[in-house]
DNA sequence: AGATTCCTTTAACAAATGTTAAAAAGCAAT
DNA sequence: ATTGCTTTTTAACATTTGTTAAAGGAATCT
């Protein structure tokens, strides 16, 4: 029986580039350099929207510092459904990979420490260096182990399991996180994270 | 606002692997000869279990003809997470990316005809061609975006519309597939999901 | 054809979750 | 401390979904 072991997320202490980098796959020095060459350091408020839904998004960051939520909306309501913090890859997939228009908005919950990456440097890269284009393509596996994880959770798990995970793996997250945006990404109301909230007391 | 819109499956004609290999990504002749010198033709006939949960699986499967799904179990009960056909790929993911005992068992749903590659080989050309490299960055890219696609559905929509764009998009999987299978895949129970059906009429 | 098995629907009731609204608790600013 | 504002909890009720069981259909086999 299959049982959610979501990805370890960083603490919440600030993340080096290098480490970022490395830690989805080594990389040789000269390549490591050609692909930090590209990336620069941007600074934003608490509530900036990074990214917005409906847009091609033609940049990916790595959270230095700081926690940030996708949401987007179903009807006229707010669904969050990823947090991402120290360590992280802030992308709209749809626009990495197609080109096409995502359905994410980025929003910072708190002030942050960003690098950014212009993804049309990347993708030159991706066809001159060998390890680059490996290291792009761990990239895109490990980002597919999560997600996958993230949907095996929800077709497994009960809310209350999935909320136990979530308190189990990122203790932090409720210090940085308001409830209702966690009760959305679980996929309940905030009335029925109170009465899982209630019970497990 | 968000609504789902899944990647389109083949028919349910016969897929050669040339088509199925350069869908993912256009090859050069010399890399594809590669790739297709890994790659043999197997047969099995309907229910052979392909793939075995907690087992670290080393083949990947391109289906050539036919239907299949992923499942395992939660408590004693068996949920369907994953259907594929003509022109996919049965991978363990778990397997493939983090050398992990995988969560899926794969039955064939109809006799079937696969083209099979051992990952070793293909994980050796990937560091000695950078086209299939960036052909395996590619394949993962696309994987990633289905996966995506399959919880952003699961957390925007009701089961009631998943199942409308179920039949919309796979219009061949009921005569394929049993009623009790897609009620799993979508989160819901048979009786609700005749309950759907019979509100649909 | 008839019998067996499997698949699908229907019904009645139980349990879980959503909805709405109000109360309580926490926070920030003066 | 008091005032406002936001977040969280609680309560009452409506709706949806699950559970169990039975019946109706469809397909397969001899």
């Amino acid at each position: 029986m299959y049982t959610y072991q979501p990805h370890t997320f960083g603490n919440n202490k600030p993340m080096q580039i290098q480490q970022i980098l490395t830690q989805i796959h080594p990389l040789p020095e000269a390549s490591q350099a050609q692909l930090i060459a590209c990336i620069s350091e941007v600074h934003f408020p608490k509530k900036h929207l990074l990214l917005k839904a409906d847009t091609i998004e033609r940049k990916i960051y790595f959270i230095k510092k700081g926690i940030v939520r996708a949401y987007a909306y179903q009807n006229d309501n707010e669904i969050t459904f990823w947090f991402g913090k120290e360590g992280e890859t802030i992308i709209s997939m749809k626009s990495y990979v197609m080109n096409q228009p995502g359905y994410e908005n980025i929003e910072l919950l708190e002030a942050c420490e960003l690098y950014e990456l212009q993804t049309d440097k990347l993708q030159a890269l991706f066809h001159k260096d060998i390890n680059i284009a490996n290291w792009g393509r761990k990239f895109a596996e490990q980002e597919l182990i999560k997600t996958e994880e993230r949907l095996i959770a929800r077709q497994f798990s009960t809310a209350a399991e999935r909320y136990a995970a979530l308190l189990k793996n990122y203790p932090d997250l409720l210090q940085r996180v308001p409830l209702g945006y966690i009760a959305s990404y679980l996929g309940i109301t905030q009335v029925s994270l109170s009465r899982i909230r209630a019970e497990i007391k």
